[in-house]
DNA sequence: AATAGATTTGCAAATGTTTTCATTTTGGCG
DNA sequence: CGCCAAAATGAAAACATTTGCAAATCTATT
């Protein structure tokens, strides 16, 4: 094959002897166009190796087949297995992702919606409940079924599919209270422009208050193995330590036992540690991790289907579907040493 | 706002008073517009919530400002990365990614550059060197600059950037070979379709026949931290077992060290462990893992900074970028026990 | 005030499709 | 063989832009 100028329809139909019309219908409506014609046709396509211009086809007012997705990154596990749980419940579906991130920039990305838009796209996904002004009044400007991943809130302008952060909170810090545990720290990431982390770390206070409780010091680290280790052990290895550590998600509470192993403390006979999340490798951790599970891969799934059914049935309502969170009890936390248990 | 059917040059035009190819002329050439009519335009453009239409743009032969992106997996750490860093490298640039995943099955990987180029994106990025005749074939055909990403070949029918498996491997073994170990085992995923894996293997096999020995066994397991813990726990629970373990990336040395601890043994005293990859996190492990480093950021980097320049440089020759692996030596290995070392 | 030259602007063609509607072809049946 | 309905095809308009070219409008100079 030669590189060429593009070859288009009329190509086609000149080295098929017909005309565009029918070299159009050949492959939108199949069962129009006469059988003989249409082997000729495709044998034209073959032999010149057209390709269909989409651009094309979507200025007639054809969908683009195209769906808009921003993550805050795709470098965490965590968002990687939703969106490509996303990715493959759309594409089987025919949709391609454009896909960016914003670096939880949300100026940023409101500018990566609008760059969407004008390339047509036929829907548009974001994680979490937290926006611009801007970025919401694009929504309801447009006539482009616009979701939220990840979250779960029974009040959001658009449509949702996610799970409850504030009830996953909740759990760890039950989960805790239940194990008899009073000496408390919380390990978060910074909390703005991030309200899965402020939702969960809601959860926790309130179940701690709730209980009379005020967490014996609360631990603010970037998201990653290495910082919260660096945090946690700075805690650790004061001469009081807490009996217990709620983390954030499942990255810190990693960089937590390793700073616990490293402060030469035994997980969990001497410190209890519980994580959120259950990413892909928690559960094969040495010890276990004990965590929430937030379904990604389904919340993903769930939050692809929902977006081409949305887009397929032109409906624009705004459903919310909330997937369950759950205790996975593991191998990180027990019962405080010479406490009681409430069970 | 409501939701309209959506406003086209034409409205903007009228609403400011002027012809559409003025509007045109502002968002493309706003030099060639006078000041003040140019602020009308611009005047119009906010109050209608005009947002323009890449689609007739592209048509019209513009570029789409996209780039086809297409991964084994989007779910794996490292390919997550790579697929960041040439995200944010190709976005600086003002190009949007069109993304998606195959799951190692070529001929998916087939049709889906072709959905891409029905998408006319101005690039089109893969990863890996082992493709289908039809896709590379697909690659000569087209006017698109086209890339792969990860591996680096001398020998490659399309632009590379990436680093060295074979060499990586070698490294590995190199590394191994001189702690003195002579009972080495190799844990790695099959390497059919995943040529990344089959050329670290064989600079692995190469490296250790050049020293005269062969590998004590050869554990070949799916790519997951459970399945290789699995995978390794029944070649470290017989009663003779390896001093050495080389495994195909750092997923795998993960479970190998969980399946190593789980079995009692001490690592690095009782069997050394070293893996590829250097992924997020290996650093921070406890014992730290020695890894051979593959700087995957760098690669996405480079990568997507090269696609762009191509792409508006419209220079379509093979380019090749080596990125160079190094040996990250940490706690995972040491001399073998009751044996020599080279060094 | 007239005019050359420069700066702005608008017209209309072109881009690659899809689709409506009208026309032509085909096939069946008396 | 001729007719009619059904099936297949083609012409042309429409989609939302960009751009070459020509026309119109300014600016400055005499």
């Amino acid at each position: 094959m030669i590189k060429q100028p593009t070859i288009d329809i009329v190509d086609v139909a000149r080295e098929a002897g017909t005309s565009i019309s029918t070299v159009s219908r050949t492959f939108n409506h199949p069962d129009l166009v006469k059988p003989t014609t249409r082997r000729r046709v495709e044998e034209a396509v073959r032999k010149l190796g057209y390709i269909r211009n989409r651009a094309a086809q979507t200025m007639h007012g054809r969908r683009s087949a195209t769906i808009g997705l921003v993550v805050p990154t795709i470098a965490h596990t965590i968002f990687a297995e939703v969106v490509q749980a996303f990715t493959d419940a759309v594409s089987a579906g025919g949709f391609t992702i454009l896909a960016a991130s914003h670096g939880y920039d949300l100026n940023q990305e409101y500018a990566i919606l609008r760059k969407f838009l004008e390339h047509r796209v036929d829907g548009l996904a974001v994680i979490g409940l937290e926006h611009n002004a801007e970025t919401f009044a694009l929504f309801q400007s447009q006539n482009v079924p616009a979701m939220s991943i990840w979250n779960y809130s029974d009040a959001t302008e658009i449509s949702c599919v996610g799970a409850d952060n504030r009830a996953a909170g909740a759990l760890a810090a039950a989960h805790i209270l239940q194990l008899g545990h009073r000496d408390i720290a919380t390990v978060f990431p910074p909390t703005t422009g991030n309200d899965r982390a402020q939702d969960r770390l809601s959860g926790v206070l309130d179940t701690l208050n709730a209980a009379g409780i005020t967490p014996w010091c609360t631990v603010e680290t970037p998201y990653s193995i290495s910082d919260a280790k660096a945090a946690v052990s700075n805690v650790l290895t004061q001469p009081a330590i807490p009996s217990a550590l709620i983390c954030g998600n499942d990255v810190l509470a990693t960089g937590a036992l390793y700073a616990a192993r490293r402060a030469g403390l035994n997980v969990p006979d001497d410190v209890s540690l519980i994580g959120i999340g259950d990413f892909k490798g928690s559960r094969d951790m040495e010890p276990a991790l004990t965590t929430v599970r937030l379904p990604a891969r389904e919340i993903g799934t769930l939050a692809g289907q929902h977006m081409v059914q949305s887009i397929i049935t032109d409906d624009t309502t705004v459903h919310r579907i909330r997937c369950d969170t759950e205790l996975q009890q593991r191998d990180t936390t027990a019962p405080v040493r010479g406490g009681y248990s409430a069970a």
